[in-house]
DNA sequence: TGACGGACTTGAACCAGGTTAAGATTTAGT
DNA sequence: ACTAAATCTTAACCTGGTTCAAGTCCGTCA
């Protein structure tokens, strides 16, 4: 599977040289995902950062009544996973599952470990991976408490129109933190009337 | 001022020679701030990454309609700002200003990254505060989306026990994404119909 | 090709939480 | 200690969004 993608992820931030490639390389895991597959599931500990080479996935919570809220998209390029668990140690409260037929890389958490001591340079790309999470998380709950639902669609829309052609309205809702009733008759007065 | 807090912060997860603790005060700029004193203020680029030594401190967004919403709250010992704007320089969303009379220290951007290309394994801290960071808003992001604004309640006060002392309740109702009315509300039948 | 299930829409009744405005209570400044 | 301002509460009314139930429009697999 080809790795040029993952590389030119790290390479935003910082460069590395071949050496550094293979040992990187080495532990990866490829993986191909059906469509609707699960990568992880409620109840087990995550031993693995994933990378999405191709297609898109999505995490989400199952609360107690059953109701599905996603926590986030990813799009080939993008990291993904379930950070709680993975940190923590602890089971999984979140699933993460594919929403088109995907390629992924696992990253097992014992191997990033040896990579972050190995190479401090790792380190440094995810401090920087994690501080931008931070940020889009921050101005994720403020758009949760201080635009209507209304406005949090035509945002997403704009911010993430890739998106819609993978993603099933109903999480798109979920996502935006309404239900699909009402993401539907949102819809239905943005198109005229 | 005291730098023990700091370093005691810091040793949660690297551990640092007397050289490497030098080089850190060295750039550790100190301040005392009164109550109600802003740190940051909307529309000026932050140039510092703070770190709460005593007190505490409170960062919100402040929408369209005049309404402050509460982002994050700082107690002594956890690191705060508006990552956002310190992050892309670009200029701040957000307030961030002091909720009882506090000392901080500022840690400039310049230095940051200075020490962080000096000490590798300051890079390997500030992964981990971000990674465990990120849990907490993924945490709190779910709790938004699925529970009742009265669970939200029991759940911070449970969660956050010492911060009902320092915070007026107005803060918290912003924070848990409620207005100060329907918290009353709440609280009422709360304590005994 | 038919029938099954998943995704999307519609409409009506309903509710969690918001709005407004007024009063009660605490806090802070001089 | 006195006042002004900020915080907190109460109550009546309002609304964005939910719930539930029914119906439509697919894609898919025997």
């Amino acid at each position: 599977m080809d790795t040029s993608g993952i590389f030119a992820q790290f390479e935003r931030h910082i460069t590395l040289d071949e050496k550094e490639k293979l040992s990187i390389r080495s532990v990866l895991i490829p993986a191909r995902l059906k469509q609707g597959e699960f990568v992880e599931t409620v109840g087990k500990v995550t031993s693995n950062f994933i990378f999405v080479n191709l297609g898109c996935l999505m995490t989400y919570y199952t609360d107690a009544e059953g109701t599905d809220h996603v926590i986030q998209f990813a799009m080939a390029g993008w990291w993904t996973g379930d950070l709680h668990s993975f940190t923590k140690e602890e089971p999984s409260i979140y699933s993460t599952r594919a929403l088109s037929d995907s390629e992924v890389f696992y990253l097992p958490k014992t191997d990033m470990e040896a990579l972050l001591q190995k190479f401090p340079k790792l380190e440094r790309y995810f401090r920087i991976l994690f501080q931008n999470s931070i940020v889009s998380h921050q101005h994720r709950l403020i758009q949760n408490l201080s635009v209507t639902a209304d406005q949090r669609y035509e945002n997403f829309s704009k911010r993430y129109p890739s998106l819609e052609q993978y993603v099933p309205l109903k999480y798109i809702a979920s996502y935006l933190g309404i239900t699909p009733e009402f993401l539907s008759k949102i819809r239905r007065k943005r198109s005229g009337h």
